[in-house]
DNA sequence: CCCAATTTGTTCGTATGTATC
DNA sequence: AGATACATACGAACAAATTGG
């Protein structure tokens, strides 16, 4: 490890509780320890580093915030090493995008990459508790909708589809980045309400691709559950591009 | 917003510097402040929300960990909307996949799918000085390497090409997701030594599949760069995959 | 059920550092 | 150089949560 001395300018130099939390995070990562693992106690930090109890609770809660230690009040309480969840890391992750201004397009160009590619490895892979899941959730949108309501509910379920599907991966990096396309995707359809005006062909077509996948998950064709996810990605891209361009057309009026 | 009774068990109740951050989070989206917005004084924080000034600093820290905010001393200080930054967002993410050893398969898994496509999406679409760039970073692995420090500098700038070919990328989310894929890819090559031992095979296809992307990637030619891109992947794949195997055979002798 | 011990959580007062005018 | 306004840090005390007797 470099000396501190060797800092550039262009990064400002560290405050107190930046400097523990980095000593803190090296150590656990050079001692090996695992999820569960107990870190000294504030008073053993305090000792330790030659800092004051609220500069070592600032260093505790920047570690806390990226989901790298919890920490429990009482006897054989303290600070513990722990696994960071995929929802801590969705959160976080999202905020990258916060004002980057995602287009539909940007997610269904990662989607098309992705998605075959995801149908592709779970084809006969799948236990049939999950597929009856899946099927089941496929049914919530099997009739068009009466309400409004029903119309984003439905759009939802769809979108859980996928997101149930990427659940199943035995790849982390894959399902973790379609997991959060698929969300983002769902943030952004709900928050531009693009679930209005009503698409009837958007959910009828929808549907048939995922009973069509279903059938070839099971029945562990991969050819064709990848040539199926395809060709759902791209439908389903045209078709949420002209909700996309109604949404705009909301704002700008002509 | 539920009231706070509405908790359930499992989740549970946040401390008191969460709910500050939490509230802080909410305001700013609700406000629609921008990167540079200035947030209430620490001082007019501890009025707003009643709490001490140790509990309010907590609560910043937690911001400013996940990369949203900024703080600055001295007069017109203050602390500030941030824009969650590439290199921080890479770092926060990059802690999910800690526990979760991956494999070169599952790395290669998102490479084949999503390189390809952002080839055939840059073509004809980069600047001169760009190409230019890509073209000096291809000639640092143009002849075999003399050392095994220069072997492991050239597996870096093959890798660095790929990295600064996602730069280029005007989707936010492929180019986050494919920078942040080989420099995953980066870490774990490095971590294991797998430039070691030195393979010539690798070095000598990739620096080709690199000189002929970049002809299609001039010529505005995206099938052709896809069609590279994708063997490209597949070569790199099956390359790397024996040298994942030498490397576990380095522990695992027999 | 209460009590005591242990550990994090929170407060207040004060002092120091830093950047602007 | 000095005054001002802000974050940064320290120390002592007290509160709350959890565990075990």
């Amino acid at each position: 490890m470099p000396p501190a001395t060797t800092r550039s300018k262009t990064e400002p130099r560290l405050s107190r509780p930046e400097q523990v939390a980095r000593k803190i995070k090296d150590a656990v990562v050079e001692r090996g320890l695992r999820p569960g693992d107990r870190l000294p106690s504030e008073a053993e930090m305090m000792a330790e580093f030659a800092m004051s109890k609220g500069t070592i609770r600032e260093a505790m809660r920047i570690l806390e915030a990226q989901g790298l230690v919890k920490s429990r009040t009482g006897p054989g309480g303290g600070v513990f090493v722990h696994e960071v969840g995929t929802e801590r890391a969705r959160a976080l992750l999202s905020n990258y995008f916060w004002f980057r201004d995602l287009t539909i397009a940007d997610v269904y160009q990662m989607r098309r990459a992705m998605e075959p590619e995801l149908a592709a490895a779970l084809a006969g892979h799948l236990e049939e508790p999950v597929l009856a899941e899946l099927e089941a959730i496929a049914a919530r949108y099997a009739a068009p909708a009466a309400t409004i309501e029903e119309e984003r509910d439905q759009h939802v379920a769809s979108l859980d589809f996928h997101a149930t599907l990427a659940r199943q991966s035995d790849n982390p990096l894959l399902g973790f980045v379609i997991g959060f396309t698929v969300s983002l995707l769902t943030e952004i359809t709900l928050q531009r309400q693009l679930y209005e005006p009503p698409n009837e062909q958007l959910r009828a077509t929808g549907h048939d691709y995922h009973c069509r996948l279903l059938a070839a998950l099971r029945a562990g064709d991969g050819g064709a559950a990848r040539a199926i996810m395809k060709a759902h990605m791209e439908n389903a891209w045209s078709l949420m591009g002209n909700q996309e361009a109604l949404a705009l057309g909301r704002f700008l009026p002509d």
